[in-house]
RNA sequence: GCGCCCGUAGCUCAACCGGAUAGAGCAUCCGCCUUCUAAGCGGACGGUUGCAGGUUCGAGUCCUGCCGGGCGCGCCA
């Protein structure tokens, strides 16, 4: 159950072999001018540029051998050599009742299943998330439910920073204030008893009020900063005060971002962090230096990464401080171990900021110098840093960093008011509004992001991103939304659907459109990158609406109704497809 | 200083191993609701793809240099 593409793929191929022009040149796009033409190959020229002859007469006598495939209503040669090919509205017809059959909406399943581990980079516990946090979890959760749709069996890890110094910071600050934890935390002796409650009292709230209080002081005051070093050294040696105390911390934080980033339709499978791996690292570290690669240098241990061919010297990493302690890259490299082991992936892909690519790069060199991974296996997919409409790094009009659950409530008010304003939703319940508003707000923010290219930076703009309309998230539901309600009507007054006729440049061209899903999945699967399915859920949204526009659907004949029924159904499965790999959820009604 | 990324319409962004006339949205202007949700549809306007060379039948895409912007460069994570 190929798509278009595909198929018409390999009738050229094969007419290019027949011919004795190299095959793998016979590639079939679409048209990038559906004036002529329907889909496209350029091969004739490449095989003319490689077998030097000329590119017309290739392309004539390919086209001649196409003449009389069924599904194909012209061939032509236009231009220098440009095969151009238009299908039948009987093959597209048919085409149609194929993906409208199909519970995969006419995606394919990748054919060799793979472990996937999509790691989200790591919100911090205690820090409070950001607006920065935002991409690595939209991005990643698109990647990890792209790649799980496409049949890998993938694991989304939250891996979050939690054995740092900040918790050493954190711990003294709340002993501090609360005399009756400090002096619990001198009397405890079971790092794995029950959390007293005493600690429970200990919310999110105090953790994000206290942490940057005892940031700065750390900064200015190095009695505090020793004290809060000395603390981190006590937790990472499981002293059971501080560790037990560290347990409610990790614990509060946990569930504030489970509920943060469920808001956003962002779930991850493992609650994985940094302090989940502090017990490989001896163990690593006597590995590393087993195999000759820790060096001593200026005092701490390093592996030299450095390789022939390089531009540049890349730093070494830095597995045990000239102070003895562990460093970022060490967890990092510790958890490449421990995945390895839990779960053994052929692909690890790292979700984090653009700016981090040295750091990945260092930090996979070593685990393949080490076998924890093989060349290769280890991908950091990095992203670009949202910037303010100034062009600098995006804040508040108040300066500060704005916090992930402030944006979305924002964004959430202004979905509410535009609802009101296009009187949409206005006769439903309280709650159902509510839960339409969510849903358009998340769309609202996913979509702007997953729209552009992850590589670039770009501009963070609420304004903008709240006006719903045009090429915004909104738009896609509100289309998803339309064909939903066509489709109770017409259960409603038992119209049915049946087999797929095209006859209107509208029907042909959402035809068309489903046809190329598969394609835009295969583009962001291969190269990570999202805003190729983002754009394909764009152009099938607006060919509906066109075709919604142009096509009266209840007030046709049966016949007519029943084939349009159809081509409205399956668009509204591979829509919702497309949003939910986007990691966008549809409302019934709005 | 070295390295990486980026520069496309007034603004925000696309562009399928190099292909035909570089596409969308916003903004501006003009049309379309007594028929399935107008957050919609149709149309107009808008480009020397930062600059200069090179490779090629063909360059936004590849190579070189320059200009402009962002980021990174061992004991924070």
């Amino acid at each position: 159950m190929s798509d278009l593409k595909r198929t018409l793929g390999e009738a050229v191929e094969a007419a290019f072999a027949a011919e004795g022009v190299p095959a793998e040149l016979a590639r079939v796009t679409a048209s990038d001018r559906p004036d002529l033409a329907d889909f496209q190959s350029n091969g004739a020229l490449a095989a003319a540029k490689r077998l030097g002859r000329n590119p017309r007469e290739i392309a004539t006598a390919v086209a001649g051998r196409l003449k009389d495939d069924a599904r194909l209503s012209s061939v032509e040669i236009a231009g220098p050599g440009f095969l151009n090919l238009k299908v039948a509205d009987t093959a597209l017809a048919a085409r149609a009742d194929q993906i409208a059959a199909d519970p995969r909406a006419g995606a394919e399943a990748a054919a060799a299943p793979r472990r996937v581990l999509v790691d989200y980079g790591g919100p911090n516990v205690a820090k409070p998330m950001h607006v920065g946090h935002l991409r690595a979890s939209i991005i990643g959760e698109s990647v990890k439910r792209l790649y799980r749709f496409r049949g890998d069996e993938v694991v989304g890890d939250a891996h979050f920073g939690d054995w740092g110094y900040q918790m050493g910071l954190l711990i003294g600050a709340v002993c501090d204030e609360n005399p009756d934890i400090a002096a619990l935390v001198g009397t405890l002796n079971d790092k794995d008893a029950p959390i007293p409650a005493a600690f429970e009292r200990v919310t999110l709230a105090d953790l994000d009020r206290l942490y940057p209080m005892a940031s700065a002081r750390g900064k200015e005051d190095p009695t505090y900063r020793d004290r809060a070093r000395k603390l981190t050294a006590d937790l990472q040696a499981h002293h059971p005060g501080c560790y037990v105390l560290w347990r409610q911390f990790r614990a509060v934080t946990q569930v504030a971002l489970a509920r943060d980033f469920h808001a956003l339709g962002v779930d991850f499978d493992w609650w994985k962090g940094e302090s989940d791996v502090d017990h490989l690292i001896p163990e690593m570290i006597a590995d590393l230096d087993a195999k000759g690669l820790l060096v001593d240098d200026q005092g701490a241990r390093i592996v030299r990464v450095a390789r022939e061919g390089d531009k540049r010297e890349l730093p070494p990493l830095l597995v045990v401080s000239s102070e003895g302690s562990a460093m970022y890259g060490t967890t990092d490299l510790a958890t490449i171990l421990d995945r390895k082991r839990a779960f053994d992936p052929h692909l690890v892909i790292y979700c984090v900021d653009q700016r981090q690519a040295d750091h990945f790069e260092i930090v996979f060199r070593a685990a393949y110098l080490a076998g924890y991974a093989a060349e290769g296996q280890l991908e950091h997919i990095g992203f670009g840093t949202m910037n303010g409409t100034d062009g600098k790094p995006f804040k508040t009009r108040e300066g500060g960093v704005l916090k992930l659950a402030d944006l979305i409530e924002t964004t959430r008010a202004k979905a509410r008011e535009r609802l009101r304003e296009a009187g949409l939703g206005e006769d439903l319940p309280p709650e159902e509004f509510e839960d339409i508003a969510g849903k358009v707000a998340v769309a609202a923010l996913k979509f702007a992001d997953l729209s552009n290219f992850r590589g670039t930076s770009y501009v963070f703009d609420l304004d903008r991103f709240t006006s719903f309309e045009g090429k915004t998230g909104p738009y896609l539901l509100y289309q998803a939304v339309r064909v939903k309600s066509l489709l109770r009507r017409a259960l409603a007054e038992g119209a049915e659907p049946g087999p797929v006729a095209v006859t209107e440049a509208a029907e042909r061209d959402l035809v068309l459109t489903l046809d190329a899903f598969d394609g835009a999945l295969a583009e962001a699967y291969d190269k990570k990158a999202p805003n190729a399915l983002a754009e394909h859920a764009y152009r099938l949204s607006q060919a509906f609406s066109k075709f919604y526009a142009a096509c009266p659907i209840m007030s046709a004949e049966p016949e007519l109704r029943a084939s349009r029924l159809t081509l409205a159904g399956a668009a509204l499965r591979q829509l919702e497809l497309a949003l939910d790999l986007l990691g966008v959820a549809t409302p019934e009604r709005m």
